[in-house]
DNA sequence: GCAATTCTTGAGTAATCACTCAAGAATTAT
DNA sequence: ATAATTCTTGAGTGATTACTCAAGAATTGC
C-alpha cells in the first residue's frame, strides 16, 4: 500500500557526498543539499534525520569506497612491496586529478569536527584503523617474502605509512605537484626496504 | 591628540587565536570573538576590518611563532641529524600536551579554507615552503658533515619530513599515543640514515 | 472507484550569522 | 576649560541557519 519514495538513497547520498567533500560540513547548508539533490528540505529530513547523520551516512559510504578500491589495487600486484607501491601511486594519481584538491573527505572531517563530536571521532577512528590493518598484512606478507628486512615491525611501519597518507592528504590541499608526491612516495618505499 | 586605544593589540590577537585554534575559522562567531576578547564587535571591526582580515593575522603571528620555536629548538643541538630528531620529538612532545588535540591552526585552516580561499592558500604556502626551508637547510648540512649518506637528496627528503609532520598534525586529531607518535618519528630518522 | 498509507511540498520558525553606525565617553593639545 | 580627535558602545540590519509541519499529491490493495 505504501507510495514509494521517488528517489535512490545511493543516488542521493552520492550527491550529498559531492557537496560536503568540496565545501566541508560546516559550510554545507540544507539549502546546498535541497540544490543538489533535488529534494526538498522535508524530504531529506524524513529520509535521514538531520544534517549530522546524512553526513555519517556519506562519510561510511565514502570510506568503503575507499578501502575497496585500495584492496583491488593492492590485489591486483604479484608482490606485497608491488602492492604498497601501487596504493600509493593510486594514491598521488588520485590527488592529481581535478578534484583532487578536495583532499580527502574523512581527513577533512576528522580536522573539522572530531574534537567536537565524539561519534565522529570514534567512527574515523575505526575506518582509519582499517586502512593501517590492511597495511599491516601487506607489511607482515612482505616480511614473511623477504622484501623487507626481517627485522622489520609491521605494527609500527604501518603507523609510518598511514602517517605519509594523511601527509599526502594535507599537501594536496596545498602543493600537489606530481614530482613532489612522487619523491615522498619514493622516499616512503626506499625506507621500508633498508 | 588622539586617543590611545584600550587595549593591546597582540593580546587581542593570542585570546584571538586560542578561539580559532580550538573551534575553526568558520565555526567561530563574532560573539565568540567579542567574549574571548572582551572588545566589543564594533571594536574589533575597527581594529581589524574583518573576520577573516583578524584570522589572517593570527595565522601570520601563530606560523611565526611556530618557526621561531623550531628554529630554537634545532639550534640547541650540536648536531644536524640531532637537530631535526629534535624538532620532531617537539612536535611530539607539543602533541601530547593535553590541547595538542587542536592540532595545528595552519594545517586545520589548510583544510577548512585554502580550498575556497585563495589569499589564505597563498599564504599557507609560503608558511609551509619556510618551514621546508629549514629542513633543506638541516638535511644539507648533515649531508655535508656525513651525518647521512652522500647520495641523499635534501630538496626531496625536506619534502618527506615536511609530509610526515603534515602526517602527525592529522594523527594527533585521532590516536595521539606517545608509542605511536614516536614509532613514527623512529621510522623518519632510521629512513635518513639509510 | 475507494480507502489506506506514504511521500512530497515549501512556506514558516526561532536562532544565529557577519557586520554597521550613530551616539557618547575618553583622552589629548592648547 | 575647550576643542579636536579617536575610541568604545551595543542595539540593530538583512541575510542565512538547521529544521518543522500541515496540507496535498501519488501510489497501493481491494
Amino acid at each position: 500500500m505504501p507510495r514509494p519514495p521517488g528517489f535512490q538513497r545511493s543516488d542521493v547520498l552520492q550527491k550529498a557526498t559531492d557537496v560536503f567533500w568540496q565545501r566541508g560540513y560546516g559550510a554545507t547548508s540544507i539549502n546546498d543539499l535541497v540544490a543538489a539533490t533535488g529534494l526538498q528540505p522535508g524530504s531529506i529530513y524524513a529520509a535521514f534525520g538531520s544534517k549530522k547523520k546524512m553526513f555519517l551516512e556519506v562519510l561510511d559510504e565514502y570510506n568503503a569506497y575507499f578501502l575497496g578500491n585500495a584492496r583491488n589495487t593492492m590485489q591486483g600486484e604479484t608482490s606485497s612491496l608491488a602492492a604498497i607501491r601501487a596504493f600509493f601511486d593510486a594514491m598521488v594519481a588520485d590527488t592529481l586529478k581535478e578534484d583532487g584538491v578536495r583532499g580527502c573527505l574523512m581527513v577533512n572531517a576528522l580536522l573539522e569536527m572530531s574534537q567536537h563530536d565524539p561519534d565522529l571521532a570514534e567512527r574515523l577512528c575505526q575506518h582509519s584503523e582499517k586502512l593501517r590493518q590492511m597495511l599491516v598484512a601487506a607489511l607482515g606478507k612482505a616480511r614473511e617474502d623477504g622484501e623487507i628486512p626481517s627485522g622489520s615491525d609491521p605494527e609500527s611501519l604501518s603507523i609510518f605509512l598511514v602517517n605519509n597518507v594523511w601527509g599526502m592528504r594535507v599537501m594536496c590541499k596545498n602543493s600537489p605537484s606530481r614530482a613532489s608526491l612522487q619523491s615522498v612516495v619514493d622516499s616512503i618505499m626506499k625506507s621500508l626496504i633498508h
